[in-house]
DNA sequence: GGTCTCCATGTGATTATATAACATTACACA
DNA sequence: TGTGTAATGTTATATAATCACATGGAGACC
């Protein structure tokens, strides 16, 4: 079971690699989707707001069915699509993204910027760090451009080992 | 049922977006892949061999299900495992690749180049066209060091609609 | 030639991820 | 207050991937 070497992370909460003020990072990401969504006319409803509060907890990429089992315990409904629909919207409106690698979704860590965001993933703890990096997709827009394919959405992760992953493994 | 789409494609044979000579470029393809083992001291057996010749007949990404029901066809095993553990090696030793966004594979369309793969999907037609690019993870490269990040993997892949489809599109 | 070992394959069962289909409820707005 | 639309609840099912263990086959070494 995958999950559980998941939750044990929760208490250490990095955001992408480094520690933080988990509190302040939590509320103000809840703060930008609640004016996003006003601003946008959304529905920031109930399940969708507690499964970003679940993302924005662990800072890492969970599985649908582990936001599924903290629903549970919280009182939703506890059928797949519950996540998944609440999920869909989140991704859907830039407030979290799926990690294709991973088959597993994470808070997004720049709500506001629009983005094409690219991820790391350290293949040893799990964390996944966001980058900004509407760059990152150069050579292939140029590779595109040339091939007249017209790209919609791109899909950019690395995998690999995270700083203090490569620490630990020095020591 | 998505496989019977995907069948239908056989016959046309785009690599990537162009049309070509499929006979050449298949065989051509799996001399190299045979070069390429004999070299390594891999063993290319019957139904690794089998496999790669299932993805570079279709030229687009394949479901390990689909796969598998052509090996059926052919007389090999049926059970998951048999279609992963060819599909495992293939990708392990750069003949094949896994499209993470589509849950995927698709014969390497460059072997003998050592390359970071990048993926173009029509979301329209399913076609799949690489890119040579060791150069798209340029950005995400520059992130990656002065972060501290070991970049082991890659995955860069495009959404989006290709040239041919764009033109049914125009009409 | 034997036989040992390693790697590959065969097989059944299970786990993990995701969606279809349809009923019901809540909300926005005329 | 009715009415249309979006969101949620619920059951069932489709799709993707792995586990665990048995069997077979090729080469290394004696």
């Amino acid at each position: 079971m995958t999950s559980e070497s998941k939750k044990l992370g929760a208490a250490k909460a990095p955001l992408g690699f480094a520690q933080h003020d988990h509190s302040t990072c939590m509320s103000d990401a809840l703060a930008a989707a609640d004016a996003r969504c006003a601003a946008d006319g959304l529905r920031f409803t109930p399940v969708r707001r507690k499964v970003l509060e679940i993302l924005l907890q662990d800072h890492r990429a969970l599985g649908a069915y582990t936001i599924l089992d903290k629903l549970r315990e919280d009182g939703f409904g506890s059928q797949p699509p519950i996540a998944y629909r609440a999920l869909d919207f989140l991704v859907a409106n830039g407030l979290a993204h799926k990690i294709e690698r991973l088959n597993a979704f994470i808070a997004c860590a720049h709500t506001n910027h629009s983005h094409t965001p690219a991820f790391m993933i350290c293949r040893l703890c799990d964390a996944v760090a966001e980058a900004l990096s509407s760059t990152a997709q150069g050579a292939l827009c140029d590779t595109a451009r040339t091939t007249g394919f017209r790209i919609e959405r791109t899909v950019i992760e690395a995998e690999g080992i995270c700083p203090s992953c490569l620490d630990k493994a020095d020591a």
